[in-house]
DNA sequence: CTAATTCTTCAAGTTAACTTGAAGCCAATA
DNA sequence: TATTGGCTTCAAGTTAACTTGAAGAATTAG
């Protein structure tokens, strides 16, 4: 009898993807980058495991969230190799996120706070503005090269 | 007598790269953008307006706040055309961005108390979780082409 | 006045997170 | 069994925000 490729060795590709509304370009990038690491059959088609589904929609969760593949991928880390995560697991990884969403959230606060002063003060100038070099410079998130900015700061 | 090149027809744009920190070809890359348009001497050289220093350290300021390119355009849209731009002029401007960075901090609030809700349930199963289909998916800001993520959810 | 800087433009490279397309193998259906 | 559709790999394109390098012209310093 002819088994469902469900039931078989596992999900295909396209069945992740109608699961989690992923492309299979990006599952298969995924993949790449080291987020699922799913088994092939004998053809070398993919095959993944139904708590791969969970493991994906983590992933777009947490890009939801503003977190970056590596970020994604040091968590996901903290996973049981060889048995398949349970909700205490998850929970932990998510808590974990949840601080640095904190951190995140606190940054931009301070930042927003500055900003107020500058427009009390009126100032935008490079000598005198604390918004031209902060400590924290908050989300240097994404976007190609972002260079050390240089420091050569003077009165304008 | 030789007149120094900031007296004469404006600053060069090694000297606006001295005195903001950016490199020149940033500078470059800015013009291009539509972020500042310099002058030009008899042979082509770009010379800079004084204000122009406070323009691009406005928008490395608006940059480290999180702001893209093509937003910092936007707001440099508001300033006066003919006239040298005044404290007046530019606190209007950050004010708005102010109210703007308000937004974003309180979409990142909600997110993290959905995260909450999240590990409370214990689910980050696809039917059941808020985070998964939230409205205000937070900072798609940034990094190439973020298309439309499906909506083919299912249980798991 | 000549050499060393600085400037110009233009094309191509970089990172992140993917997509698109080509060429060909595999699998489910009629 | 034939055919359509799904899967595979690999190379190249996309956006954002720049940098790097080449080739040549202008400016400044000695």
């Amino acid at each position: 009898m002819p088994s469902s490729p469900l039931l078989n060795r596992g999900l295909t590709i396209g069945s992740i993807a109608d699961r989690t509304g992923l492309a299979p370009s990006a599952i298969r990038y995924y993949e790449d980058e080291g987020l699922v690491t799913p088994d092939r059959n004998d053809s070398g088609h993919r095959r993944y495991a139904r708590s791969d589904i969970r493991r994906l929609s983590f992933v777009m969760i947490s890009q939801g969230l503003g977190f970056t593949i590596s970020e994604i991928r040091e968590a996901l880390a903290d996973l049981p190799e060889h048995r398949t995560p349970n909700k205490g697991d998850w929970a932990r990884i998510s808590r974990r996120f949840g601080k640095v969403l904190d951190a995140r959230i606190e940054q931009m606060q301070a930042l927003r706070a500055r900003l107020d002063g500058c427009i009390g003060c009126g100032c935008l100038s490079l000598k005198t503005c604390s918004l031209y070099n902060p400590k924290d410079k908050a989300s240097t998130r994404g976007q190609g090269p972002r260079y050390v900015m240089g420091d050569r700061s003077d009165e304008i």
